[in-house]
DNA sequence: AGATAATCGAGACGGTACGTCTTGTCTTAGT
DNA sequence: ACTAAGACAAGACGTACCGTCTCGATTATCT
């Protein structure tokens, strides 16, 4: 009978270095040249590892870029949602950052290739919200505004927030001209 | 003397039969198979038509997809937005009938697969909208709505459908449990 | 009123025009890619005609390298055999004016490409000795030897000339390095 | 303490029984359908390997033909010089049993198909004289008849041979009728 | 003058094979 | 036990030519 306790099982451990250069490689890649052409080999090599290396522990790419999505290496800062009291102003603030921060060069295709991996994987689709930065920082908003009357009590904030973030999304996807009031005209769509 | 407008060039003439026959494969395999396993020669080999012939015609896979989408091999007949006077019931009827579209048994990972598409393609992203059927239906049952005064006259149609839309793309990325009051939730997050 | 005999048929009549330049075309992409790399439709290109011109009066490849080959198209001048009275020295004269012939830079790899086209053509094969300039020059000087005495009368002369030019070629397919006396030794192994 | 000269390498090791298999098929190919017809996706297929295996140790077709003749896998068994004294008559049935090999059903083409990998590969070029199993036999035969006194001190032995062989060659491009005497002929005009 | 028949260019078509790339499994040696 | 290296079977990629075919224009002969 076993140990209750953690009874260290024989052989070596996992190496955590091993685990870290390959989610650092799969950040950088991911953020050179997205999603699509993002590979196993091109990642073990990036890290210095094993092809084998991945797969033991992960099992696929997606699987990969969902741990490294956890683990912060795929995305610049996050903006975070002002509170000046006013809700509708400050969703517009932060909706211009995001805009602002994904039409930054380098950051092309950023959200596409998140999208991308969405598709491919559940694990990435759940935490998509999460990765733009929403459950931390929007939701709160939210719910202080709701809380403070601005918005009305029933109103379902995670579909509130899907709808932004989605029609985000979409415009993201298809690659429009930068209009200047998209962001006020995005919230005021949901705001009025 | 020839007609004025027309100088025909020299040379056999595109066989519309070969290009009929890829888009119709490529439908039949979108459908059964989903964006990502969808192959150029599997496309080529399901039309019994030549890779070269479809390389000839059309730059990529994306290319294809974007055509099959145009000419409605994709999708199967998109819901109507019923129009009982009253915005939000008929929104969320219709948005119902949308999730339930997509969760008949075949249509698994439709959405999954057009975003995926509309990752890869700007033309596929840009017709996104219309393939989910909005501009046609959508649309015109908000500016009616807007017209009746149940929505300010100010309204960004455009931006409140790509939100409604995005909402509804979001929860399909997620694959969550099918909510049975998602569409509701989702509506009277718009229509507060 | 026409010619008695010919029953001219009706139509347009072959263009010589054509002929000419699919002839020189070949002579040239023979000349600078060799056998292997001619392709019908890089001839069809470099002459300014259509592929089914091509294959309307040839049937293939090697039998347009055929005609070229009868019309000089294909290879330089051809050595004449000195006759000074000594059979010997006139032969190796002539042979070493071949191995410095095909030894010119651009005329690399000619004698190869001539033995390849031989290989798939038996209408090559068979001209491949008059190609090299065999029967029009080497054979009257053999027989010429063969005459004065110098050559025993029972010589089987075309068998003498395929040996002497088919050592030439098995040294040439072997791309050894020039050795000097290459073509006394050749002479010397059948004249001794 | 390893071995002093080769460090191995990590990885695994190249599959003996792939490089068997890709020169069997590649022998079994080249028998029934001549190099010509030969295709790294057909030797791949027959030998049950995938292409890039092929790839990664054969840089092309005619270097995998090289390997497959150096491990004898093209050709049948070589008639052997017999020496029964008489020089002249041991070439002559040497020659004759080489023309009768050749003339066999199946070995159709078997001729041409090694001088067409010959004019394609130097390696192959280079061991041409050896594939048809000259220097291991008609070499020592002729040495022996120099050593004899039957044949001059001073005869460039690898030059007759190539001559001997040479004169084979080009009879075979040409396909022409099979002459009875042929053997004979071609052996009388080197030993006249 | 028309009809007929063969030419020519251009180029689309279904195919085969190329050589490269990636995937996911496996084997071997080093730590 | 776990790693790095790398070979392996499978199969998609996009390209190059193959040989056949269709198109419209042109040219020549026959009625």
């Amino acid at each position: 009978m076993p140990a209750s306790a953690g009874v260290r099982r024989r052989g070596a451990v996992r190496s955590e270095e091993a685990r870290i250069a390959v989610l650092g490689a799969t950040g950088r890649l991911f953020a050179t040249q997205g999603y699509d052409h993002l590979t196993i080999e091109g990642i073990a090599a990036e890290a210095g590892v094993s092809k084998q290396t991945i797969y033991r522990w992960w099992s696929s790419k997606s699987a990969v870029v969902a741990d490294a999505l956890i683990e912060d290496k795929l995305l610049p800062d996050h903006p975070v949602v002002p509170d000046t009291g006013d809700i509708r102003a400050d969703l517009i603030a932060w909706m211009q950052s995001l805009i602002d921060l994904v039409a930054q060069p380098g950051n092309d295709g950023l959200v596409r290739s998140l999208v991308a991996a969405a598709c491919e994987s559940p694990d990435i689709g759940t935490r998509l919200n999460d990765a733009l930065g929403i459950t931390a920082t929007v939701s709160t908003r939210i719910e202080a505004a709701v809380a403070a009357g601005q918005l009305p009590a029933d109103l379902p904030v995670m579909e509130f927030v899907r709808a932004l973030v989605g029609g985000f999304v979409l415009h993201s996807l298809e690659r429009s001209e930068p209009a200047p009031d998209i962001a006020e005209r995005l919230v005021r769509a949901l705001l009025h």
